[in-house]
DNA sequence: GCCGTTTTCGGCCCGACTGTTTTCAGTCG
């Protein structure tokens, strides 16, 4: 019908790993776990709709999909379900999945848990552990016992927050879905999700309309709300089938932006510019700005309520009550950088490693998002599982990719190494090595849980390698996953600003790393930036705005950021 | 499960860390 209600391929792939999931639970065949997983992180990975490849009957060509995984492809796509994955819902309690997915906790413990002790839920096993019924497992101690009620504290507490990147992706699906209506006549994200904060607590989405009651009937029937949670004359929550909870608004285009402007928050910036308005003689509030000898102002947009105030306009990514709002009446905001300022990403991994896709296939995507360059920067030598690049193997991607250029007048790639900060410190390549290369991102991939001087001397160590031109992903925090290392990230950054050493934003929404505050901590100590995405996949590619976002939370202009300098400029720094 | 053309069968990335043991299983990246 419509072309939004064809399945995301997020859903086809979590179909896919809760399948693998499931298998392993009962203790199916390792290999092929692999190749159902295998299947769904290609899927996820792809930049076109799987739906729409599968109709045209261009998805058996895609390596990890055989003929099996190809007809459940099929089935999910004309039925929606797969019937393989009902019948093991059926057979295996959900909460299992729950308690596989406990950090130490995989499908022998899960099973073991549910055999011997009943546990087909996460309280169930809580109340396991309080009456000392792990400890008394074989192979299992105190320690085991206490880190899984710990983690199903942290799983607890967690409860109700939900990753920007997710709340992103469902908020241009409903949007898109809401634009399609007649009665809609404007349609903007708000809330945190508009700030782009990194972890938010539901989805926000205004709608201008003069039939709130069709724009509401439609969002209780689309595709993925899965229950109405509340509606009332203008407002609907739901709950969808990804988790995340909805609040559509409705009001008339009259009323938009200033609703606008009071459901994007913060609310210690309204706060904040409530009070501002008051001292200057205004009264601001939901439903009009007043005051000071003015009529009450009719806006065109957000920029108009700001101006009648007599202060800049203030993008939703610095509405955070952080003195924005002092600065915007200073007129001090900064000019922050712009998606489009991007000109390169720096920090890419092709089927050299662990990525999916071919140095050719990266770079012809890179070119169509319209970058002038990119860095290949394939994992080393030690990070075995990744397929890490030694030496010999660095050198023959390094002559392939002179060549490639040899393609190329407009584009170039530049050879680079993702190298591993060794556990023990020092470099995964020797210097003669990382010195062929045009860009060195070093990173930590072990020892996440070495204490703070042993960690920060490791990176400190690495900042002050001549070779070393970024940090990638400083702290190696995972949202939702696991805490950063325990690295000092002010003394990592003040040796960067002495070293000229260049700083990584990794773009991609499971890390976000720097995050905003410490990005605004690197701006003040006066180190540059690189935002890269880390992609592996050519969907992640465009994982770029979160960076940029991110950059932008953090009070960034463009001149702090290396990847928006043209190829020569950005040599220039590099090579230094 | 997928893949291949010197294999339609027999391969399919490995090694460190942890907590439990006293030689190793399970988990993770």
């Amino acid at each position: 019908m419509f072309e939004v209600f064809i399945l995301h391929n997020m859903e086809i792939a979590w179909s896919f790993y809760e399948l693998a999931d499931l298998l392993e639970f009962k203790g199916d065949d390792f290999f092929k776990l692999r190749a159902y997983r295998n299947a769904a992180k290609t899927i996820a990975g792809l930049p076109e709709p799987v739906e729409r490849l599968y109709r045209e009957k261009k998805l058996a060509k895609v390596p990890g999909i055989g003929k099996n995984i190809l007809a459940k492809i099929g089935e999910l796509v004309a039925t929606g379900k797969m019937e393989k994955l009902e019948r093991l819902r059926r057979e295996i309690p959900g909460g299992v999945l729950e308690i596989m997915a406990l950090p130490g906790v995989g499908a022998k413990r899960a099973s073991i848990f549910y055999q011997q002790l009943g546990a087909a839920s996460l309280d169930q096993l809580l109340q396991a552990a309080r009456e000392h019924r792990i400890r008394a497992l074989a192979g299992m101690g105190a320690k085991t016992e206490l880190e899984i009620v710990r983690n199903i504290d942290i799983l607890r507490n967690r409860a109700g927050s939900f990753l920007l990147g997710l709340a992103r992706q469902l908020a241009d699906e409903l949007t898109g879905f809401i634009k399609m209506l007649p009665e809609a006549l404007k349609v903007e994200v708000a809330g945190s999700v508009r700030r782009w904060r990194e972890t938010v607590g539901d989805l926000d989405i205004l709608v201008a309309s003069r039939e709130p009651e069709q724009v509401l009937d439609a969002v209780a029937l689309y595709p993925r709300t899965r229950e109405i949670l509340e509606r009332k004359r203008n407002i609907i929550k739901v709950a969808t089938w990804w988790g995340i909870p909805v609040e559509v608004a409705v009001v008339s285009p009259e009323q938009f932006w200033f609703a606008l402007l009071w459901n994007t928050g913060s609310k210690k910036h309204l706060e904040q510019l409530i009070n501002l308005s008051l001292s200057k003689g205004f009264k601001l509030e939901p439903g009009g700005l007043s005051g000071n000898g003015h009529q009450a102002l009719i806006p065109h947009s957000e920029g108009d309520i700001y101006s009648r105030l007599g202060l800049q306009y203030i993008p939703p990514e610095l509405r955070e009550g952080r003195g924005e709002v002092e600065q915007a009446d200073a007129h001090a905001l900064p000019e922050l950088l712009e998606n489009g300022d991007i000109k390169g990403d720096l920090h890419l991994h092709s089927n050299w490693s662990d990525g999916g896709n071919s140095i050719g296939e990266i770079a012809a995507r890179a070119r169509e998002k319209g970058y002038s360059y990119i860095a290949v920067t394939d994992h080393s030598q030690s990070l075995k599982i990744a397929r890490g690049l030694t030496p010999e193997r660095l050198e023959e991607q390094y002559a392939l990719i002179d060549g490639l250029n040899g393609e190329y007048t407009d584009f170039t790639v530049l050879k680079g190494i993702e190298v591993d900060i060794l556990a023990g410190g020092g470099l995964d390549l020797p210097d003669q090595v990382l010195e062929t290369a045009d860009v060195v991102v070093a990173s930590v991939h072990s020892g996440f849980r070495q204490d703070p001087e042993t960690i920060t001397s490791r990176i400190l160590q690495a900042v002050e390698s001549e070779h070393v031109d970024i940090i990638g992903h400083l702290t190696g925090r995972m949202l939702g996953q696991r805490e950063g290392y325990a690295v000092d990230v002010e003394r990592v950054l003040e040796a960067a600003a002495r070293h000229g050493k260049i700083m990584e934003i990794n773009s991609s929404p499971d890390r976000l790393d720097l995050n905003d505050e410490n990005v605004r901590l690197a701006r003040e100590y006066g180190v540059k930036i690189a935002i890269n995405t880390d992609a592996h996949d050519l969907k992640r590619l465009d994982e770029m705005e979160y960076g940029v976002a991110t950059a932008r939370r953090g009070g960034l202009e463009s001149r702090d950021v290396v990847n928006t300098l043209e190829l020569p400029e950005l040599l220039k720094i590099l090579r230094r």
